[in-house]
DNA sequence: TCAGAATAGTGACATCTGTCGATATGGAAC
DNA sequence: GTTCCATATCGACAGATGTCACTATTCTGA
């Protein structure tokens, strides 16, 4: 799923069908405050990335609902993940949000 | 529903459970692909705003299914609606979009 | 090879959401 | 007042979503 590939501003024109799914897919990515917190973690952290073990305590949900809002996250191409050993690493994709800005008229 | 009340940049600090309850029915209200095109309608439209009943046509849905997006869309602060004879006008709150971006990382 | 730890996937469940037909409401025009 | 038009609300339905307990997978270290 490519943001950047529809990044026209919402006004610019009236977009198709098409390109309107893939974007509120994204928006809709957004759109459970779980989501909202988790990448608020990632953006606040420290060197911007987060282990997956370190997730679950502050959401206060069980380790398979965090994974799969990670999931959902990872699909809808605003965080990436990267192995470590046995853990692993989210990051935000930073240009990824700000694709999404663009949209809201940036 | 005040989203200039809470427009921290995501990523400044992690929101509490309740300001990110707010941010996320925002995003949520964006997460359709209809209710995306309708505000894309409502932002290229000249004079920045349309007839409720200019909006069924384009977006080739019933009336009520249509009424019930700009409903949803009310209710997240995004739109607003003035009363004009029978008509009802809608338009969108470009401020609003905006604190929505600021929370993107703006 | 085996045991243990970290993470993802499955299946089930209740709740939410998008949709439409039918109906209600509220003005305008006659 | 009655009729007509524009818009909202209601009721119902199928499908999506958030959640968890359970299980599978994959890696590490002994």
């Amino acid at each position: 799923m490519d943001l950047n590939a529809c990044c026209t501003p919402l006004g610019a024109d009236v977009p198709d069908i098409a390109g309107s799914e893939v974007l509120a897919s994204a928006f809709r990515a957004l759109g459970d405050p779980v989501r909202l917190r988790l990448l608020s973690l990632l953006l606040t952290a420290p060197g911007g990335e987060v282990c997956a073990c370190d997730l679950v305590e502050p959401l206060e949900r069980s380790q398979p609902t965090v994974s799969h809002h990670l999931k959902v996250l990872r699909e809808a191409g605003l965080v990436t993940a990267t192995k470590r050993g046995t853990n692993i690493w989210y990051a935000a994709r930073a240009e990824q949000l700000t694709a999404l800005r663009g949209v809201l008229g940036g």
